[in-house]
DNA sequence: AAGTGGTCTAGACCACCGA
DNA sequence: CGGTGGTCTAGACCACTTC
């Protein structure tokens, strides 16, 4: 014997570290503040710098830290919760929507997309690259695809800005049937994740959408939220609001 | 000099292991095949067993491989597409569901639910727990909140089996107005871990559903996805279904 | 008992940021 | 430049499954 160690610990250090933490961030710590770093927090628990990250990095997939290389950790606001439809069962770039075309160019689609589309593997497809923007932060890239044949009516070649903004324009006016979307898990492509100012590999929420028109599936878009930071709403009945949904533990018992 | 590395690395090596194992499963593997263990894959590509399993990390989380202890490294299939509304916008438990009711007690709902539904943080709801089961594997457990607001009518206890029927049924009564629905990323609390047959802190989806009565919110779920597994789909248009969406890259070129 | 993935350590060096 | 988080190593031991 020797060792008193009747508790029998068996839940991982880290997995502890991180219920440790994640007390001590409700309570200890506003949103904001950083957070002494990882050698001396990793001293001041006993432990390793790598068991020390591996608690730090459930807690920032989770959205309760945020660690920046050269910086330091910070304690992060709650998630934004991001409204993607079908409240605003409509068409991309319609109306007053958060978001800003960057760039667009005419090429062959990725297979599952053109799949999705229906088109064949080698056809190229007009592709709109766009950014959204909520609360002065980079949230989410969408790559938006557009088949040359639901919009017949393009003229002839133009600069990118004006390109993007004719195939809009030219999709507006066709009836939107209906759309549908689906949500995965996805890790960041390193030019998505430095236009989200993360690293590659960050967790992301891939948001695919497809828009019906005719019969067909007239569009569809791949749009990447950072997982770290976003909540994504469906809103379906015309019903109250909620912007965030942190506990109220921060000062409860 | 002495080495011709004239490229500039800059690519961390466990992100480029990550690409290089991902077509070697595209290309030389079938699903549900046995990868060699991570001792002998990390000296096969000459690094660290650390470094290769932060690799095989990413690549479990996106969905490619699953691991279990004890057992070793598979192929894992696409993700199984799972419907999650509001193509089915009914009370839970209402017709033909996935899901199966595994128990009921009557508690304080955690203080973000009694948030949402706008009950005091102390006052007592039924909570059903119940379970969704796809393709023989468990892929989501979801505890359902219910005001006895909700339900006034209910009858004496019974066993908690016949409770959760009897909460479901008296639900059903009530005309349900909408409801919406919210998704993030989160990781899977002991409990839920075992139900879903993973390791705590295992990545999850988490959708969140407040069903609207009468002005109110009568119920709300907090319904947790394997995030490995699950792709999850909102219908809205009477459309075509599709029910994986992995790259045909396969055997592509 | 043998083999697997999961946890943990104690170092080292690198890439990036800010003063 | 010094300080931060990010990557990487070469070990060790543990928990679990299977035979």
């Amino acid at each position: 014997m020797g060792t008193t160690q009747l508790e029998a610990v068996q839940e991982p250090k880290y997995w502890h570290l991180k219920t440790v933490l994640n007390d001590a961030l409700d309570s200890e710590f506003e949103v904001g503040e950083i957070l002494p770093n990882e050698r001396d927090l990793a001293a001041r628990f006993g432990v390793a710098r790598a068991t020390l990250r591996q608690a730090l990095e459930q807690l920032e997939l989770e959205g309760r830290l945020q660690r920046r290389r050269g910086v330091g950790t910070t304690v992060a606001p709650p998630r934004m919760g991001v409204a993607v439809g079908p409240t605003t069962n409509a068409w991309p770039g319609a109306g007053r929507d958060s978001w800003n075309t960057i760039g667009c160019v005419e090429a062959p689609a990725p297979a599952p997309v053109a799949a999705l589309l229906g088109t064949g593997p080698d056809d190229a497809v007009h592709t709109i690259r766009r950014e959204r923007v909520m609360q002065g932060q980079s949230v989410a890239t969408e790559l938006l695809y557009v088949p040359p044949a639901s919009v017949p009516n393009l003229s002839g070649l133009l600069t990118p800005a004006t390109h993007a903004q004719a195939v809009l324009r030219e999709l507006h006016t066709l009836e939107l049937d209906g759309d549908d979307r689906a949500v995965e898990l996805g890790s960041a492509r390193a030019e998505d994740a430095k236009q989200l100012d993360r690293l590659p590999g960050a967790p992301v929420l891939v948001l695919t959408t497809r828009y019906y028109a005719g019969g067909r599936v007239a569009a569809a878009s791949v749009a990447t939220y950072r997982a770290d930071t976003c909540r994504l709403t469906f809103g379906d009945s015309g019903a109250v609001e909620v912007t965030h949904h942190q506990p109220e533990s921060r000062q409860a018992s």
